[in-house]
DNA sequence: TATGAATGAGGGTTCATTCAT
DNA sequence: CATGAATGAACCCTCATTCAT
């Protein structure tokens, strides 16, 4: 009585294999610039506030004060509007990272490795805290998306290929490790745990304490010898 | 295999108090109990092979080979349904986590420091090897689910008890720290590192170096000195 | 895509023509005696405190106290169980009717017109105000029960023969009216207003000033000359 | 028509709060105002010839020729669909009313009591032999709405409003009762024989001698000196 | 006979998507 | 291009009724 395929089917006859990058249509015009810009405002908003249940096509278009179809003239389905909103805050966040990359090696007298640590990860709990809730949705359904893998994939090498990077620069300070499965671990856990502060929201745990014991942690598992505490 | 009589059905009711807990009917026969029994396994099943959004009653019913009735005649809805699941998968997950604190107890010749944390981790990566897509599923959608947050909160902090009682007895090995903090970082980097591996399923990462690098992760955190590696 | 007869269809494949009056067996003993009480008396309770719509097979039982298949035992569908109860709830109603009428008829000295309407119209009064609430239900419900007209009318033509007898005796104290119509237009007014009554729920009508009010309805109707009043 | 890519839909929602009043959108163009007058004569004449408990929203919107999804642009739930026919119905009564009084009021020759009398029951009577198999299904199964016991409300106050004003004007013929009183009674009565009229179908009634009967029953409740018959 | 587990047609409602205007 | 009315497949859930034990 269904077909049990893998879940998704195309919107129209033969054509488009689907991706959920570009939309439609390139926008142009100012015009339509700021309709994007509102839509994918209003889905945000709607994910932020009433969670991805409630988030419905019908309800961003009138939350962005457009039409149904205006929405459907810029992005070719629901999976690709909030593909399109993944992209977008999952840019916001590289950018965030790429900065505070730039700004430690811009610094006339550079930091000490410990400092450095301390420095990305603040960075990366400042990351977090924008937007916490909107995180939150994205990263617990974005992967069913078809293609939300690919947008996760993407976002994760890249900070990972500055980590590692910075990591190579750094091989005396640490204890002898394959530097892949390093980064590969530190990402990891210092994203995971900030889902999991975003998830159970335990109020006991400051942003301080949190930032010092990230910073702990990876100290910790690089091997650093920590003089004195 | 039937044709019967109706009037008039269906009024929407006033909407009972819905909680997640108790089954609305326990069954009191062998039959049933084997019912609920295929209902949570098929439920599982599709969890696990098609995922959230194709796992509806009717689908669940149809895989368990019980009518849809059965199905609502044990669960009062797909939420109680899913949060029965949960449940229960929670305390499999519990279980081994306790055992593997007895066996490690049990033993005659007590093990160091390091070699209870590799244990504990060992135990952890089967706990999580075993089933991660219904796993997978489950952690990412049940917070979602009214009362789920509940589940969830249980288990940890029953999870977290067992961590933070054993760091009590073990903290002349360890750097001071506040041991709730501790535990709560240990837990949470310890899960969710399993979690993204879930997730991401990068290949690369063989159980042995898993196991490993999470057990230099908590010892490097708790400051143990790790003699000739 | 769907039968659009006349709304009824049978149970069984080509047999009874489903009437609603007898049971479909006859309970002769003790025991059956007390569960057909029982599930009449649930049916009752639920009927009066939820309403026609939560008054479902499953429910009665259990608040009876047997098994839905004891249920079926007896009553050979919802319909003949609800039917059943009208049937009996007819019967009370009437019986108070019979009792009123036996009364007025013993009394040595003969209560005059006047006094003998106000003596029926109170106890019409006092008929409806015993359990309302079901009677409002199964006035409301009844007609479209199949045979559930058939209940109604055998009551009310047992109820207007009542009537329409007594008129007969007192001709001389009234206006020249056809007797037919006069009965049937005070049996509706009188029944008609209580119903009114317990629908509307109107605080205000005292049952004294009803049945007042009541008595001069009638009495002005059949055109008896109020003196001094 | 169609076939389109679906993914996950139906979550259950807070259930909103279930008013009966607005229309969930107000239909703007022509053809939506025409969809909504499909739905609710669609809606009406299944009522009328189906019954209550045939009148399902799928077999509305089918014969209203109208999809099911446009059912609930304009209309919430089925029970605002029927609270709407009802609101509607009862509006297209009061204005038969009123129109009846302004045409009593408009005469040059100013009626008798008793010709005013008869000439508002005649506009009652007329009322009601408007689609009275509807207006027998909502009278008896409206009150069960939610929000069913106002619409009532409302409409019979208006009605009884009219009257009592009326009787007001009348004082001197009448004699001396608590005219509130005086007004339910008369409206009660008046409205519940029709009822009654409707559910019974007595043939032997006809449309004239009803009015006459109505009237001297009022007459008469209201303590007017007949001369003369 | 009594029990209660099981059945499944039916019905209310949602929401992604289309297309005529 | 924008609009928003219309579509309908899909989904959750109820409850009258049956039947194996």
């Amino acid at each position: 009585m269904s077909s049990r395929t893998t879940a998704r089917r195309h919107r129209r006859a033969p054509s488009a294999p689907k991706t959920l990058d570009v939309p439609r249509k390139l926008p142009r015009q100012e015009r339509a610039q700021a309709t994007v810009e509102a839509i994918l405002r209003a889905t945000a908003h709607i994910l932020r506030t009433k969670g991805w249940d409630e988030c419905n096509t019908n309800a961003v278009a009138k939350r962005a004060g457009v039409s149904i179809g205006s929405l459907y003239q810029y992005f070719p389905s629901k999976e690709a509007l909030i593909a399109a909103l993944a992209e977008r805050h999952a840019q916001e966040g590289l950018k965030i990272l790429v900065e505070s990359v730039a700004a430690a090696r811009a610094r006339e007298v550079p930091l000490s490795f410990e400092a450095t640590v301390f420095h990305y990860i603040s960075a990366m709990v400042t990351l977090h805290s924008h937007d916490p809730e909107l995180h939150r949705v994205l990263v617990e359904q974005v992967p069913r998306l078809p293609g939300g893998q690919e947008v996760i994939r993407r976002t994760s090498s890249h900070a990972a290929s500055l980590v590692r990077a910075w990591l190579d620069t750094q091989r005396e300070h640490l204890r002898i490790v394959d530097l892949d499965v390093a980064t590969y671990m530190l990402v990891t856990a210092v994203e995971a745990i900030q889902h999991l502060q975003v998830v159970h929201r335990p109020e006991q745990l400051s942003r301080e304490v949190l930032v010092t014991e990230l910073t702990h942690l990876v100290l910790g598992y690089l091997g650093v010898t920590r003089a004195g505490r």
